[in-house]
RNA sequence: GUGACCGUAGCUCAGUUCGGUUAGAGCACCUGGUUGUGGUCCAGGAAGUCGGGGGUUCAAAUCCCCUCGGUCACCCCA
């Protein structure tokens, strides 16, 4: 071998017992938001690009960080960078009825530099909820979240929630943000500067040395919310006291992309010491059904990211990896063809059971055995052939063993297993 | 896109400072000790373009340049 291909830059190859721990994850969280009455959705991993630049022009997702290109059509395309945009899209091409509750599992893509917590191809849940305007159902979906990261066992886990208003509040709110940092243009950072002439509400997520200062001083979200979006986050807030959610109000907590108004939340991952530490957010965003061609329709959705809730797993020590995978090791002495059988009988008879290959020895398929962690070995050498028996044999503890007619050994099997 | 650090068996790493036989160890893997029995133990074996390319030199894993990759951070976000 001259060439060794690597998995492409920023992606990774989840192997076992990585791979069993996320399937597991994501039946945690099905089983979640199952309970809640919301429904699977499964769109496209990629989508016209005009879908992605409805969350904001200005935003680094669509500026720099899409997967997009032409096909062979010529249509332009980007694979998903989130998929809030879709789920939305396809809410606006199907009009299932309101209230529409979705949930999905699945990778985007951003092409960006990987560090730890952050890759090009990186997986996430989430629910997305159509219809209604009520601000119990941002309570219900954020105490989904927080359910789902309790059935990890995550005890590090910290919310923060906060309103951006309504888009007139924030548009006002914005002005009052850009007039406090020009007015000290000077003692802020030139990366700020930067981004303050794109996007000012992002300078409040600045988290350079010399930007603290102002940005502590800078005017408050809260301050700037009409009565309605006052109104709505409160009740947010009290449903979330009422559930005993615990939160911090945070408010120059901004999220990244244009579309949300009034209710935005984060989770972050207190456990984890890289720099990636939210392991989930979502919001509220009433106009982004409307942009997308459905009549105009409120939403509210979160995503959690399965990479990062599992490395806050890893950090707090909790919810571990499945360990065994089979229950019976097949041992075949005679050529193999037994072994052909035999596994699939025990199969078909509902327990998990495997075998060697290529012919080896007693004693390579005895370590074969050991190694796969089943509990019990089924052995078949030239004198069970004869007699049509089987020798069953404890793998755990002393590996007691004993001799049993072909007829009775799922039945013994079984009961040992027990 | 910017910066820092790092690339030696499948994995974790010695060896690089100060160039010098055939590049080592542990774990894992294979075979045997035990021609019908795993785990522990013992013996042996296989496994490396020293990330890649170029340069300096009698001689490069070691020095220089470039490049690719990894990690972490900035940025941004899950």
């Amino acid at each position: 071998m001259d060439h060794i291909f690597r998995a492409p830059k920023g992606t990774r190859d989840i192997l076992w017992p990585d791979s069993a721990r996320w399937r597991s994850l994501v039946d945690v969280f099905a089983d979640v938001v199952s309970s809640a009455g919301y429904l699977e959705v499964i769109p496209p991993m990629f989508e016209h690009v005009e879908v992605f630049q409805r969350l904001g022009e200005a935003t680094d997702v669509v500026r720099k960080e899409m997967y997009s290109f032409e096909d062979r059509g010529g249509r332009q395309i980007a694979l998903r960078p989130e998929q809030t945009a879709s789920v939305v899209r396809a809410f606006a091409q199907h009009r299932p009825v309101v209230p529409w509750k979705a949930w999905y599992a699945g990778p985007n893509f951003r092409y960006e530099r990987a560090q730890k917590g952050r890759y090009r191809q990186f997986d996430q849940v989430g629910v997305e909820v159509l219809g209604p305007e009520d601000a119990h159902v941002d309570a219900e979906v954020i105490a989904l979240a927080w359910r789902f990261y309790e059935r990890l066992g995550l005890r590090r886990v910290t919310l923060a929630v906060n309103s951006l208003g309504s888009p007139g509040d924030r548009a006002r709110y914005v002005e009052a943000l850009r007039a406090h940092f020009s007015a000290d243009l000077d003692s802020l950072s030139e990366e700020s500067r930067t981004t303050l002439a794109v996007n000012p509400l992002r300078v409040l997520d600045s988290s350079r040395e010399a930007d603290a200062d102002l940005v502590a001083a800078a005017p408050s979200m809260l301050d700037h919310l009409s009565d309605d979006a006052e109104a709505h986050f409160g009740r947010v807030t009290d449903a979330l006291d009422a559930l005993g959610v615990p939160f911090t109000v945070s408010p120059h907590l901004v999220r990244g992309l244009d579309y949300y108004v009034r209710t935005t939340f984060e989770f972050v991952a207190e456990a984890l010491d890289a720099a990636q530490d939210a392991v989930g957010g979502g919001g509220r965003y009433d106009g982004l059904a409307e942009d997308l061609g459905a009549p105009a329709t409120p939403g509210v959705g979160f995503a959690l990211g399965v990479d990062r809730t599992l490395l806050a797993c890893d950090a707090e020590g909790v919810f571990d990896a499945p360990t065994s995978v089979i229950d019976v090791f097949v041992v075949d002495t005679t050529g193999g063809e037994r072994a052909v059988v035999l596994t699939d009988d025990l199969r078909r008879a509902g327990l998990r059971a495997d075998r060697a290959w290529d012919g080896r020895s007693m004693k390579a398929q005895m370590k074969a055995a050991d190694r796969s962690g089943a509990a019990m070995a089924v052995i078949v050498g030239e004198d069970e052939l004869a007699a049509g028996t089987v020798a069953v044999r404890d793998l755990r503890g002393d590996g007691g063993q004993e001799t049993v007619a072909l007829d009775s050994m799922i039945d013994i099997l079984r009961a040992r297993l027990r």
